[in-house]
DNA sequence: TTACTAAGTAAGTACTTACTCACTTACGAA
DNA sequence: TTCGTAAGTGAGTAAGTACTTACTTAGTAA
């Protein structure tokens, strides 16, 4: 028997549900961590009962790890170089780092939730913290480091370990999001543009690695 | 009756008890969060009852506090200026920077508990993250980004917005820590000397921030 | 020796946690 | 209308969890 005043709630699809409990449950999990977070929080906020949660992912842990593989799919580990394909192609250095910059800039403004949560899994040695340094940062260090050794043989950078090279550039940008988003959360020391900090990120970046000989011809123009 | 083959624990004086399980709590602390670690662990760890903990702690989140204070107070934040006197004053840019950065990459090596802390206390929004912020970074990105004005002045660096070089100059530094302890324990994809990365780190961003002028100059050693 | 104090503990309490299971209900296709 | 399937739940369980209590024992000073 179905109370008139009150209107039956709809169900939702499987799927539905599903994408909901892991973006329920990356927002408390980055909010509280791993540990910090009961399924119980999630199934609450979720508007559903614990046993749902336990219906779509096998245990607490499979909930976590589902979390990385939907954001890999729906958006958040996008290869970073597809917006820089045609700069790479035509060796437009400045395009190449400060397209890279700006993207890594603003997606992490978009998922700040999902910064905090890698953060979290990677204090609370979780399992996900090492799988998305495997499957994303290796890659990266491992592209990047390649396309600087290319130009370096060019004679268009100068010598330097291409590794240190790409930590250097990874390091301004990631400490400038993680200061956004972590300590001057009010930009009181630093107040820039994303377009801004990436131009003049990758305008260090690169004055500090070129050739002499390429930095002659510069100031030669 | 005491068994003649068991020899007695000896009994710890109460200021030493305490000293020890704010050590013990603390690397336990680092290592799997506050919520990660059980009061159990801490007292385990420590070879004592659970019950000793909550003698020397009324709580568990005052052994927490008691950790930030603890290490707040007995190591302090020294001056991170101090070593780099001389180069300061003799203008020395290369002296200054990679002075700093060693400086700092060697302390982030002798105390990662502590790096770690600080982030937990970060992300769980700790006033001690706050204090660490007023009382260190500001104090930092104000004097380094005084001395790039005065060396912009000199004509020494081209223009470029000060703060912004501060930023770039810590998170090669700060990411590289962070990427030791955090992420790439192992060192897998960079493996590099603490000399080596400050020196490589400073060479970049000061041919990055060098003055036209003074590029030319260099260039003609 | 005595007697007080402080270090230390075993065994709880009240509650939370991840996880299960038997069960009910909505909904779409036949 | 019927009925199979999938969404959804209430009421558990066993193993933690922070924290307490009533007690024992070691060291020490008179």
């Amino acid at each position: 028997m179905v109370n008139s005043t009150e209107s039956t709630v709809p169900r939702m699809a499987g799927d539905e549900r599903r994408k909901q409990l892991l973006e329920v449950a990356m927002h408390l999990f980055s909010k509280n961590g791993f540990t910090g977070t009961t399924t119980k929080n999630v199934a609450e906020m979720a508007g559903v009962s614990e046993a749902m949660v336990f219906k779509h992912f096998a245990n607490k842990d499979e909930l976590y790890t589902a979390i990385l593989d939907h954001k890999a799919c729906s958006q958040g580990l996008e290869n970073p170089f597809a917006d820089v394909a045609e700069e790479l192609e035509a060796k437009n250095d400045f395009g190449v780092f400060s397209g890279i910059a700006l993207n890594a800039l603003n997606h992490h403004d978009e998922d700040r939730d999902f910064m905090r949560l890698l953060l979290h899994a990677a204090l609370e040695n979780h399992e996900l913290s090492r799988m998305f340094f495997e499957s994303f940062v290796k890659g990266f260090y491992e592209f990047l480091g390649n396309y600087i050794s290319r130009r370096q043989k060019d004679g268009a950078f100068r010598e330097a370990n291409p590794q240190v090279v790409v930590r250097a550039f990874v390091g301004m940008i990631i400490h400038h999001s993680l200061n956004k988003t972590l300590w001057d959360t009010g930009n009181t020391i630093l107040k820039i543009s994303n377009e801004d900090a990436a131009r003049e990120f990758s305008n260090i970046l690169l004055k500090g690695i070129l050739s002499p000989a390429e930095q002659a011809e510069q100031n030669g123009n």
